[in-house]
DNA sequence: ATAGGACCTATAGCGACTACAGGTGCAAGC
DNA sequence: GCTTGCACCTGTAGTCGCTATAGGTCCTAT
């Protein structure tokens, strides 16, 4: 039993290989407290159980998705205080929904004036570019 | 004349106003060497001219497509030094607009993954969310 | 002479990590 | 029992592109 350590409960380096959260990033949660302290064993390494393994998947799969931690923390902590309602939930991720979509929005936009950019340029050797022309404005 | 200054330049508050760039911003960039150092009067105020108006302009351009000033630097160097063919402006135009494309195709995923899990939520008022179990990977 | 705005420097903070440096724990092989 | 070597530990600094603050100076107008 590989993932076991004495007693019982997951090392570090298991909880990351399973979650593939990186061992300094699973730190770095644990000081701002989005993950809870851990226990220790006797020569002080974090021992991780079941819950905090969930846990830890919940954020990754939520950061993956864009959530900021702080959303994640009001989504845990909806979440911890058990008063959570599935509406509350619901328009945590309509609004962040929204603002994926206000995005892609502005990055459209963006793809339409790099591609118009690019378009104007004859690819010439002289030292007289559209492109700088058109972001110098002059 | 509000825009020129005993001798002759720009304050640092005019070309703020003038392209929209945040006096701290302009020197951070300054600071950074994005923007060179300007010229001082007597009292210690920087004082731009013409061309470092239209570089900061440039500069509030590209970051507004999405440059990093990283980017914008090569750009700059390549300008600067004289050296640039527009065929190497060109590249790094294209070479953005891939990035830019990259992630519009991300955050299309994401929408979609977040319209789906909204969709599957009833909305009810129990503490059983379906997008909290997908989430949790239950 | 003074009020006030615009300017100055230097430093810290944000978000979400990542990358060290320098030390300890632990299991396996000899 | 001792050494090797990896996994772990703490603490701190760096990344990017700003923004904000504190505490000061300059300049212009009244």
């Amino acid at each position: 039993m590989a993932q076991l350590t004495s007693v019982q409960g997951f090392l570090i380096g298991e909880i990351s290989r399973r979650t593939g959260v990186n061992i300094e990033t699973i730190r770095y949660y644990e000081r701002i407290e989005v993950m809870p302290k851990p226990r220790r064993n006797a020569g002080g390494q974090r021992l991780y159980d079941e819950s905090q393994l969930n846990r830890l998947g919940f954020i990754k799969r939520s950061r993956e998705l864009g959530f900021s931690l702080k959303e994640i923390c009001a989504l845990l902590t909806l979440v911890d205080s058990g008063e959570m309602t599935c509406g509350e939930v619901h328009a945590l991720t309509v609004e962040h929904l929204k603002g994926v979509r206000s995005k892609i929005t502005d990055l459209r936009k963006l793809e339409r004036a790099l591609k118009n950019l690019a378009a104007q340029c004859s690819l010439g050797d002289v030292s007289d570019c559209p492109i700088v022309e058109t972001l110098y404005g002059l």
